[in-house]
DNA sequence: TATTATTTTTAGATTAGCTTAAAATTATTG
DNA sequence: CAATAATTTTAAGCTAATCTAAAAATAATA
């Protein structure tokens, strides 16, 4: 049994995905501020996980999930994506608020649940917003995918993956008519500000500044 | 917004449900037995719930629900009933298992959420054990029902609900083979300890104790 | 109706999860 | 490399929700 409180849950979650921009290891500050708790609640919490073996912390240093630890926040990720493609696929929410109603259903306890899920939704290996759903022994399909920061003139390029925790840049993804798997090629970026001019399936032209350009992932065709 | 904790949420669904049989005053002792906990914490929490004037609480007499409570009680259990129909007809699971998990989805905070539940499940009218589902303004579609221990003997009537709530129970009723909207006639009655002889769907005969036919609820045909 | 039994409440504690303010450690830089 | 800045931890305290044990109120009964 897993048996942890959903604070606990989101505590694993966090710290495993701020850990895959580093190399696994994570400051106090940084899970304060994803969390918005105070930097003393997080050294709190981390006391508590090391004593139940699902993190290893140093005082002044970080903190990282020991296997155990992994293995629990890779099922929270399972659930919170296999409840978000439910969410939009079959109850037609639109992509901008499902995160915050998964945000409550990942916690949701029941092994059982869980695979028949899956089985429902037809074992889906992404989610909504491009994001890989783990499957039942954990195993992620790791995307190849860039920035859209980093890619090159002129070439063309699949929309992917999106950054699925801001609904504000969602909308916003609606607004400019934007979907997964739209073709997007740079044509001109401003050397100034980075705002690029972008042509989407070979058809309309769109202005995207470099901060929603940080939030998309695409790959190469 | 409702904002109550799924503490407080049980609190109110307990209270209505024992209140039913009541004439809405509920003792201090029975919610410490239904919710297991001890009276003390009963007694605790209705003055924190009657401050927030959800219950009207009075001293050594009883609780019952104030109008708002009654409102946000009936939500949760429309919302508990959604989902054990989801449960049960999509994704498959026997009827002694969705209790459980429903407990937990039942405090899911999304108004959206459970108004498209509703709709994706075509606006059930009773969930798997025969309740009926409130519909998004509260109003609950009562089932004009006896238990089976009032049926009368050689009287033809249907099995229309059962006790959701003991796992046990409904794992028996599988063991038996008897589900909704059985047949069910009363050959003969035990005078020492009210075991019954019945037949079901005009075939089977099979013997059923007081306690199980306490839990059994049937409409005359 | 006086005594006993039952139910309920009060009092005092505990735990998880959070806070702010002060102290300690580590990092930066003139 | 010493002073300053930033980060992190410690200390002390709060609230929600639970508990046990003792006291108080109500109900049952001899």
């Amino acid at each position: 049994m897993n048996n942890l409180s959903a604070v606990e849950e989101n505590y694993l979650k966090y710290i495993y995905q701020l850990g895959e921009t580093q190399n696994g290891i994570v400051k106090t500050n940084d899970l304060a501020y994803k969390l918005e708790h105070s930097a003393a609640s997080v050294t709190d919490m981390l006391k508590r996980l090391s004593d139940k073996k699902l993190v290893s912390y140093k005082k002044y240093y970080g903190v990282s999930l020991t296997k155990i630890g992994q293995q629990i926040a890779i099922q929270v990720m399972r659930k919170h994506r296999l409840w978000e493609t439910f969410l939009a696929k079959n109850l037609k929410f639109t992509w901008d608020k499902i995160h915050e109603i998964a945000e409550q259903l990942e916690h949701i306890q029941s092994d059982e649940l869980v695979d028949k899920m899956d089985e429902y939704l037809g074992y889906p290996k992404f989610d909504p917003h491009g994001d890989p759903i783990p499957d039942k022994h954990g195993n992620i399909l790791v995307p190849n995918v860039i920035c859209l920061t980093d890619a090159k003139l002129k070439k063309l390029y699949i929309l992917q993956n999106v950054n699925d925790d801001s609904a504000s840049f969602l909308k916003y993804l609606n607004k400019i008519q934007l979907q997964l798997n739209d073709k997007i090629k740079i044509i001109e970026k401003e050397e100034f500000d980075e705002t690029m001019l972008i042509i989407v399936n070979d058809k309309r032209q769109i202005t995207i500044s470099n901060d929603a350009a940080q939030n998309m992932f695409v790959k190469s065709v």
